[in-house]
DNA sequence: TATTGACTAGAATATTATTCTAAAATAGAA
DNA sequence: TTCTATTTTAGAATAATATTCTAGTCAATA
């Protein structure tokens, strides 16, 4: 019937090199401004091989951004929920994401600078599904903190906003060279801001020195 | 020698009504779904024109951004500037921010949903010059503010991050249709947000003006 | 009216994504 | 092993579409 699967039979690996040549071929020079041929000459494999394994350019490219929202992802979830006390986890989610993106800029690139793309429309879907299932997690671990009021009850997407997006914002800075704060400062200062605005009345904030 | 220019001759509106149906195109089926023949059709244009008016696809697509970026920060920087107070500031500047969003969604998913698109390359110098110049003015407001001991001193990168990562991602989720806060609770919460983490010790609350 | 230069038209061309046909490799069955 | 079915590869052929080119039109002056 199909193949055993359990054994990497060098069509896996060509695959690979395929998308390590997309995501190459993508960072240096640009979607667009990329030739299949491009991918073709880098990769070493044929046309035909390329659109045996991708179905077009557009699901290349799709793919070779879920291949790097997996790796990222994987980690980042296990960080959350590996932490009891909400101050450390949101330090952890900060740190996490910041140091992903330290150790792998070229796929950063990729994710987070070009997030969006409209050709990606194809991966819309699976990329929806992989968020949903990460936010899902996620939000149960924030639901806790809330009840046990470490947290400030804030709604949903608000909640998004304050810890995403000022990690976001940083990346693309970083990504960019504009940052001037090292990574690790800037997930001390991130983690500490994070806490200021999402802690819960009684986690005593603000007046006091701490930590 | 050159055009009288007192006159808006039709060149001037068929360039812009090329801008618009680019717009259109772009945010109704994405830029490389878009063909030329598409935006040819809709702005009524010939392919000379076009092309007499735009290098390429590319330039096209980065002057459509040029339009829409000049219209986001021409009032942005008055809305700020306009404020004495630090709290005021910063809610203006949110404020103005998912107001803009609300009422330019088209733009808004061309500008903010798909920034730095590869495809831009084109336009990168004159995007980062409007950054720049933008930036340049807003630091002057915030270290103002520092001085005076109503913000907290924070590195520039830093501060950025604190006020446009957040507005940036809920942006990005209303613009998904996934946010279900509405703007001006948004707005709200963002800026309380946002004072909570920039608010420098003294200013405790109550906006003693001064300086 | 004639001249000049910006502007428009649409056919012609060039580039490049994709399809197609057939050959090579691979895995299992005999 | 050899045979057979299936997957994978090759590269030429095709199709789609961005861009260029040539010949005009138009609008503003002299």
């Amino acid at each position: 019937m199909k193949r055993p699967k359990g054994k990497h039979t060098g069509t896996e690996s060509r695959r690979k090199a395929i998308i390590q040549a997309a995501l190459a071929c993508f960072s240096e020079i640009g979607f667009s401004e990329t030739s299949m041929e491009d991918i073709r000459k880098r990769s070493k494999a044929s046309t035909g091989s390329i659109y045996h394994h991708f179905k077009s350019k557009e699901q290349l490219a799709a793919e070779v951004y879920l291949e790097g929202i997996r790796d990222y992802q994987s980690d980042l979830i296990s960080a959350l929920e590996g932490q009891q006390v909400a101050k450390e986890g949101i330090r952890a989610l900060i740190g996490h994401h910041l140091k992903w993106v330290e150790h792998n800029v070229e796929w950063s690139r990729y994710l987070f600078q070009k997030r969006h793309w409209v050709f990606m429309s194809t991966a819309e879907d699976a990329i929806a599904e992989m968020d949903r299932q990460l936010g899902r997690r996620a939000e149960k671990w924030f639901a806790r903190c809330i009840r046990s009021g470490e947290l400030r009850p804030l709604p949903e997407d608000i909640f998004v906003s304050l810890i995403l997006g000022p990690c976001m914002e940083f990346t693309r800075q970083f990504l960019f060279g504009l940052s001037r704060t090292t990574i690790d400062d800037a997930v001390q200062a991130l983690a500490e801001a994070a806490w200021r605005c999402l802690a819960g009345k009684q986690s005593g904030q603000a007046g006091g020195s701490g930590s």
